[in-house]
Formats: C-alpha cells, structure tokens, sequence
RNA sequence: GCGGGCGUAGCCAAGAGGUUAAGGCAGUGGAUUGUGGUUCCACCAUUCGUGGGUUCGAGUCCCAUCGUCCGCCCCA
C-alpha cells in the first residue's frame, strides 16, 4: 500500500468528535468573554529565539521537543510548543500593555512538540489557555486560578485535584538554586543519569525525580520553602487566602516546579486521577520577569493552558452530546420533482431550517428510511404529481401524519412551520 | 530516546501452520414499480498494516518497517 497516513503524532478529528470541540469552544468562549477577557491569535511559527530565550535552554521543551526547521530564507523557525510565548512576543511588538493597565487575552490552537506519541499526547495538539497581563495582584492569581475552575466545572468535570506551590520571586529562585546544587553536589554520583544532567541546568526538577536513589537523596535537600522572603511568602499565602474564599479546594504541593523556566512566584496544575501518567489537565502559574526577558517593560503576568485532546476524551466518556440533525428532511423522485426539491431545499435554507437533500433518487421507501435515521422531524416529499402540481407532501415523521400544501404557500408558512419543528425537536419530558 | 503489547471489512470481532478468512453492527439491492421506524432474502475481505524470509503450505512462525497503545522520561 502507498497510501500517505497522517504523520506520526498527528490525527484527524472527525465530525462525530468535533461536536466536542464545538462544544468546549463554547463554554471556553463563554466563560472567558464573561470575565473580560479577550481573543488573541498569533502564528502558528516563530522565530527559533523566541522559544530559546522565553521558554528556557535549559528546559526538555527547547532541549529535545522543538519543531525547528529552516526556511528558503535560511531563518531558523519554529512550530510554536505553547502559547505563552507568542502571546509575550505580541503584546510587546503591538504595545498592548500601553492601553492599560491590565490586559486579559486568551487563546487556542495547535501547538506543536516533538515526543513520542501516546494517549492523550500528540505531537500536534491543542491548548486553550489565557494570559493575564500587567497585575501584581494576588487577585489575578485567584481569578485565573477560578477561571480554570469554573471551565471544568462547566463541562462536568467536578473531580480534579488543584495542586499549587509557590517558586518564590527570581531572587528567592536563585538563592534556593545555588543552595540546592551545594547540596546535591557531594552526591553527584549517586543521581541518576537524568539529574546528574540536570545538576547544574536545571536543578529545581531534581526534586521531582521518580528514581528511588534520587528521591531518598532529595528527601534532605533544602526546601524552596524556606527560601521565601517574607514577601514571597506572604504573596502566596493571600493567594491561598483568595482561593478558601472562593472555595476552590487546593493541595500544596512543594515538589511542584513546572518545566517551564519563566514561573516565578505562584504555580498550579489541575489534575485528574483517572488519566494516569498524562494526569495533568492544566497547568499555569505566574511568569513576572518573562515580559522583560523577552525585550518588553516590566509587565507581571499569570496565566494557564488547558490540553485540549485531555479535557476532550475524559468529555466523551461523560457527556452525551446530540449529534446535530436537520430540520427537514427532503425526499424527491423523478426528474422534474429533484429538481424542484434542490430549489426547495435552498428556499428553506435561506429561511433558516437545516435542510438535508436526499441525492439518491432512489425509491421511496429507501429515501424514507434514510430520513427517519437522518433525525428530523419532517420529511418534504416531492413525487411527480407533487411537482406536477408545485405541491409537496409534508410527512411529520413522529406520527406518520401527512399533508399536502402548496410549495408556496410552505413559505408563506414558514413561521408556523418552525414553531411545529421546534416543538417536535424540543426533548421529551416526562 | 529506552522497555513491552497490539495491527483481520467503515466499526466491533472469531481465527493458535493445512484453504470456503466465522459472526455482529453499518451499508447496498430486493420482498414493498409513491411512503420510514419491525421482519425476511441477497450482496458486501482474490485477502489479514507494509516489505522480505522460513515452509510442500503463512492471517497464524521469523526479521525488518510503519502505525497505535501501555510503562519510563517529560509534559497539556
């Protein structure tokens, strides 16, 4: 067979399960437009730097899963790995930040990072995620943090687990680092490869290492904890105050340290048992040098991306969406009559009923079982004496009535006629 | 990147070296030449992801390759 697949860590997403995303994209839309905040799309690629620089050299992301290539003008470009950077490059390049103090964008799209694929993994997936600018504000924390929330809450999703933690400020950061190497330094060798790798790029994810012998050696390193200033501390603790007032149940979890170089102060990630090993649904925190790293002012941020292909499958399991079916269903036989009925298919379209055209021509009774599994409520049937007439037959599918009106006059109607087909679509109560 | 499982029709699947590749759902045609939801009948894989090998004989064994899933790593 040469038959072209999709590319390794890629898939399609089919009618029967874009339903889902139709419906997440709404809620989402929903959620967040109702809380001010705004769309923003930025490319698919970037410039290569801006990843190095905003996401970290010493992070796996940057390391070993980046989709770097070079085009014909011989720059290096880059399929974007997660949206926080592109919405940094943005706000800086537009100014955004000049309009007010505070601005609050979200986003969703494809993200792109080369690893080996399995469930709830792809090598091209979907975020959706927001990014609030310019509040130092242990309330924006909160409110970002309530915003994931709401949105899982919203789409039936009640059983996660917020774990949070807080990184400290850069200084706080960089002081715990240096003491965390001291420490670990002595056993060197008796890391595993991994963090032996990690000793001096990136020390902090030492911490959260599954090796055995490792994790006995983290048991008596320092705690980022204790390196806290006062204000850190403080900071995380009005935070943590805000969350019990709104009454968002968290986990601190002081082993939290996300992947991601640019958090400072608050990190967060919601997560959901039953997804095993990719448990992790959200994640997000607070990235106030990033802004300035990259070239802009100082602008504090907070923000978190949802993992689309996640929330989507635990969604299918729980949610029962109705498959979209048509108002009318349209039946024709006979030359002239499947003529008529495309004509009559576009009248009712454009006077807003979901109308499916049967392109069969074949018998009746074929055409008849076909509508009944269509799910419409209606069936217009145009035989030859019906086109002959302008006539056609209107067959309402629940009881089997029938009667015969004129194709004019089914438009005069066509008030009447939304109302029956909305009461028979309405769902049954008993 | 490392370790392991799996790959038979659009979907779910039986099949364990001997040849007619079960069965179910869906689909198509008919019983019903202009009326559906039930029923009945017929049709629906020259071929088992792909390529090579072993064998008189391979869906079944071996190797490679692609894809997928699980674990590790990491993340969404």
């Amino acid at each position: 067979m040469d038959f072209i697949q999709a590319s390794r860590g890629t898939r399609d997403i089919l009618p029967d399960e874009t339903l889902y995303w139709q419906h997440v994209e709404a809620v989402a839309r929903q959620i967040l437009q109702r809380a001010a905040y705004r769309e923003i799309r930025t490319p698919i690629f970037e410039q290569t730097g801006l990843f190095e620089r905003g996401i970290g050299e010493a992070t796996d992301i940057v390391g070993k899963e980046m989709y770097t290539f070079d085009d014909r003008g011989h720059r290096s470009i880059t399929l974007r790995p997660e949206g926080t950077a592109g919405a940094v490059r943005s706000l800086i390049e537009n100014k955004l930040y000049a309009q007010g103090g505070v601005q609050r964008l979200w986003y969703t799209g494809p993200m792109f990072r080369y690893e080996r694929p399995g469930a709830g993994r792809q090598r091209q997936f979907h975020q959706i995620g927001v990014e609030l600018f310019g509040s130092r504000n242990p309330r924006a924390d909160a409110e970002v943090i309530a915003l994931a929330a709401d949105l899982l809450q919203t789409l039936a999703l009640e059983d996660w687990v917020l774990a949070i933690n807080s990184l400290g400020s850069f200084e706080d950061r960089q002081d715990y680092r240096s003491a965390l190497v001291r420490y670990l330094e002595p056993y060197k060798d008796d890391l595993d490869p991994d963090s032996q790798q990690r000793l001096y790029r990136n020390p902090l994810r030492i911490l959260d290492s599954k090796d055995p012998n490792t994790q006995a050696i983290a048991q008596d390193a320092p705690k980022l904890q204790a390196f806290l200033s006062s204000e850190s501390r403080e900071y995380f603790e009005q935070v943590l105050h805000l969350l019990e007032a709104l009454q968002i149940p968290y986990q601190l979890d002081h082993c939290l340290v996300r992947g991601l170089d640019y958090y400072t102060h608050t990190a967060f990630e919601f997560k959901l048992v039953e997804l095993g090993t990719q448990g992790t649904l959200c994640g997000g925190g607070r990235y106030d040098r990033l802004v300035a790293e990259l070239g802009g002012p100082e602008v504090p941020a907070v923000g978190w991306a949802i993992g689309l292909e996640r929330l989507i499958s635990l969604l299918q399991g729980r949610l029962d969406l109705d498959p979209v079916s048509p108002d009318v269903y349209l039946v024709a036989r006979g030359q002239v009559a499947e003529e008529q009925s495309l004509t009559l298919a576009r009248a009712l379209q454009q006077r807003h009923f979901a109308v499916e055209l049967d392109l069969s021509g074949s018998a009746f009774a074929k055409q008849l079982k076909r509508a009944d599994r269509s799910g419409a409520p209606l069936c217009l049937v145009v035989g030859e004496a019906e086109a002959e007439a302008q006539q056609v037959q209107l067959k309402w599918l629940a009881s089997g009535d029938q009667q015969m009106r004129s194709q004019a006059e089914l438009m005069e109607q066509a008030n009447i006629l939304r109302e029956k087909i909305n009461l028979a679509k309405s769902p049954k109560r008993l």
